[in-house]
DNA sequence: GATGAATGAGATTTCATTCAT
DNA sequence: TATGAATGAAATCTCATTCAT
């Protein structure tokens, strides 16, 4: 038997993601990203259920990634100030270098029948572990997580998205981590 | 016979926005959608061109409502702190009270295809209209218009969509309240 | 607005039939249906719910028909002799009037997932109507229904569909007939 | 190892008949049948030349059982009245205790693609030894075989088959065997 | 012999839109 | 204006079968 090929897998992760970053959840058909993946609409059918199991599993995937991601950038040593200017701007920066995935998961999230897939709160276990500990240093006040999580992460990808329509994103961008550190710093 | 007209055509974006928050902008056929308001499919031809230009009309009719909905709720003689409370309650209560429109507009921000046909910060001036007057009485600081539409709109949107894995929404509300106000405010 | 097409919809049905004789309930899809009732596929949608229902919406038809077929052809004045000829006769000769609709009701009743959607029994009523009558005028013994139908129309329905097997289907019919004369009468 | 793939074989005659039996010949996919015996799609085809054709050959073998079945229970001492209740009886009791086998039989008798592959008549060749040997001793009356066949076999057939219909399928088939006894004895 | 992966062909169904009245 | 009928195009998904190991 032929082996089961997780590059062929990829390569169809791939094409939905940046299919529907071009023509939304509606303009990313089975067969279009079969095309745009090299293999055939049945193919698809092999790794995965359904559409629906298919856009939840990667959904599911790429929701847990930024985060992980601003997690391996985090370290105790850090003042506070220089957390919160390294989760803004590697928010920041992740959506931009990963404007596919972003856009991609943002779409899943506002889709209602894909909500009930993934928990928004779930994902950010990692960075906590963090911030709790600058918590009982004393360092970051004490607000409730979904707080903290609301004015750290919605603002950032609010300018992230919005960025082109500002004359100068990166002076926005450095303004809020001023606001923010100011607000959540001792 | 002029108001029979405009209530079809009502009935035919409640059932648009109703569709869509149940299923997604997926879900919501041009055939659903005239079945759920009593009407022929070629009946929504008559009032749009396309469904395309549908969906873009009624997103740019409700994306205004929210902001015009807080901006009947403010008044030059509140405190600044009256300010920022009625704001965050406003934005909150009218996700929860219009919860159709919001998942709609929402959903529609997040389409690529749709994205074109809305500016999320043209929505504000109205209430900028105040908060550049309270700027100017310094009573809140002179942040750019862009950073506060981020600190102020995006943490209470996320928490409206995410309450129900809360388990004191209104908690957590107030709480986001007391940081804005520590950091807007001189 | 066009108006329905009754002939369009008797031109469905029957390019139905034909195919499911020629081809089986496998080979009869929507597509071919449409193509031979020169109609688009999409167009069975607007008469059926879908294929199932199709099917089990034309069955109950078609299954009724025959007894009213043999209800015509009987009157009280006749011999007991020849109300069974009558009813064998008339069963055989629908048989192969109506080959296509016969062949497609067998093939429908012997399918599991539509033997529920007709109850072979409930379709003789018309000509129950007359046979008790020759029971109560001891003309005909007093056997029960099912067994009634059992022995008079199973052993027909079994001889026309053989009937290329035999070298002489007529003789087997009449010598059918005496058997039943004997056994039904008194 | 000729026991093992034996087994594997029953298995899949085993899979393909109970599916039939729940969905029809429609619903016994390859694939299903497949994954209800436990093998691979591609083993089906070391056993099978293709779908149709192991339709056929489980046919074949599976039209021929009811009839050695019957035969086994027949002997030549029997009374008459005996053997027609013997060949009744057997014959219901052989579609209550084999549903399965029975119900893909018949499915495939109606099948206009797989009737070809077996005439029903010739099935009946074990019984009809013991039956032209009571003609000959002239208990049994000497119709011809096709008439036979249609008013034993048939009938019977149609009662267990709509069973689930009547008050009291025993009483019934007692009827019909009395019934056949009058029409079949000197 | 046995298999899971792979697929072209085709299944059923839905879509947005237009037609004819 | 308003509509139910009609449909070409495309959607999702399944099929029987073959491939490569």
């Amino acid at each position: 038997m032929r082996i089961k090929d997780n590059e062929k897998q990829e390569r169809i992760k791939d094409a939905m993601i940046s299919l529907i970053l071009k023509e939304g959840i509606n303009g990313a058909s089975v067969a279009k990203i079969a095309k745009q993946a090299g293999v055939s609409p049945a193919t698809i059918y092999v790794y995965y259920e359904n559409k629906e199991e298919m856009l939840a599993e990667v959904f599911n995937e790429y929701a847990r990634k930024p985060v992980s991601y601003l997690g391996g950038m985090l370290y105790p040593s850090m003042s506070g100030s220089e957390l919160i200017e390294c989760l803004i701007k590697g928010a920041y920066s992740y959506a931009l270098e990963n404007e596919k995935e972003f856009s991609f998961v943002d779409q899943c999230y506002s889709c209602p029948t894909l909500q009930e897939s993934v928990k928004e709160n779930d994902c950010y276990n990692e960075v906590f572990d963090v911030i709790h500990d600058f918590q009982k240093r004393r360092i970051i006040r004490s607000y409730s997580d979904p707080s903290i999580i609301a004015v750290l992460f919605a603002p950032v990808k609010f300018i992230a998205m919005n960025r082109n329509s500002y004359a100068d994103p990166q002076a926005e961008l450095d303004e809020l981590i001023k606001m923010l550190q100011d607000m959540l710093l001792y």
